[in-house]
DNA sequence: CCTAGTTACGTACACCGTACGTAGTGCGCT
DNA sequence: AGCGCACTACGTACGGTGTACGTAACTAGG
């Protein structure tokens, strides 16, 4: 009589150790190391409970007694990764604090590709989403603001520097599942573009694209963006 | 002898009649209306390439005929109601209208949730994603500046309209799949984010989750984040 | 007319998440 | 001390997925 049945729960709510039976033979730390080295090395679509479970030397059923779900593992993938945010004590300059850490952010997103797939509002909970988002408020001290302002300025500037990112990463993680490379899938792409543009029916598009685009600059285009929502939460006179 | 070779390909390059073999049975917009309407009613999981079949009411290997990989099944999805964008006359007030793009690109992702998670920038070339561009195009016309300041700025505006739609439907779409309900699913999150804040470990986040919110409005909230990114865009002097 | 390229679709494969049953283990309670 | 229960471990199995491949019917171009 094993069959319990599905319930609703956090899985940082349940203890990892209770004090009944065998001690387990992996922590979460273990697990969660393990599926974050497959998806940086694999991709995302790599890391199923079996591959999971293998690179671990279990069975794949009994990751189960550690992870009701495959979601929870995402969960705990997201909560690992988010330990690397390094919490500095911030000097005072909350425009500065919070430039360095969306770079921070980025920083992290590109080190795991896979965190732009799976950064999802419903993963804000866990112990190092707590520790960081405290941190954030913490930086923000020196902002006279309402905490839901302030809230709301850090929500929108992971919003805005998650989808930055997946867009400079764009194909790079979707095209590792993909039988061709990167290049390929983009020359079709942009020929595809050059194809619709030349038709005329998009004269401001086609002027986007031959416009001189000057030196590219990611970074300097990164931290441009940063400037522009910072400036937003200025306060105002 | 069918096997052709899996290669690099825009579904939109492709034509979608060519004069060989007998007529098609189904159009790109019927599949993709059978999928839109699949899950719109029971969320994106449920679009697997036999359910879209049977929907159609064909073999599930015949789909591949029109659509080569699942991906451009969802490429096909987000285009079709991308086409569902109003595109207007601008009458020369850019902030006004880009606040209502944006309110539009809001009320597509209330009426298709599934949309948020679709989101790529690889879809970005999509017939009707070329006509959306170029429209938002025209509305920054009365803004003084280089198409690649204009670009970035509705990247800006998708990517956060995007993630602040996301965080609203939060659970909504996510629990469609789940045997229980985002009720329960909440309270038990925010059972567990109370009983860490009470720890005493996060101050900040004690004092925010404890602030008076004052009149909750949702409506306001998202227009206050709109004016203050395009306020982020205003030529200064 | 012929034939090459297309549509249609059934079968098959590898893989997925996971429900369930069973066996072994060691803590907590009586 | 020892019973019993909660836990770990894991094999098997089921229903689902995307899709490679082979075959038969069909139709427009040469």
């Amino acid at each position: 009589m094993a069959g319990k049945a599905a319930e609703p729960g956090v899985i940082w709510a349940r203890p990892e150790r209770t004090g009944r039976g065998p001690r387990p033979a992996y922590t979460r730390a273990d697990i969660a190391a393990a599926a974050v080295r497959i998806a940086d090395a694999e991709g995302l679509d790599a890391v199923s409970m079996r591959r999971v479970a293998g690179e671990l030397g279990c069975g794949t059923m009994s990751l189960y007694n550690y992870v009701p779900r495959k979601e929870d593992l995402y969960e705990l993938m997201v909560d690992a990764v988010s330990a690397e945010h390094e919490l500095w004590g911030p000097a005072g300059d909350w425009r500065a604090d919070m430039r360095r850490v969306a770079q921070q952010t980025r920083a992290l997103m590109h080190r795991h590709p896979w965190l732009t797939r799976l950064m999802s509002p419903v993963y804000g909970f866990s112990p190092n989403a707590l520790r960081y988002l405290e941190h954030c408020l913490t930086c923000l001290d020196p902002l006279q603001a309402p905490y839901g302002m302030k809230m709301q300025l850090v929500g929108m500037l992971n919003g805005c520097v998650t989808s930055y990112v997946a867009t400079e990463l764009a194909g790079a993680e979707r095209t590792r599942s993909l039988p061709w490379s990167q290049e390929q899938e983009n020359a079709v792409r942009i020929a595809y573009f050059g194809s619709q543009v030349a038709t005329g029916a998009y004269p401001r598009l086609a002027a986007a694209f031959t416009e001189d685009p000057g030196p590219i600059d990611l970074e300097g285009a990164f931290e441009l963006m940063l400037n522009r929502m910072l400036d937003a939460f200025e306060p105002r006179d």
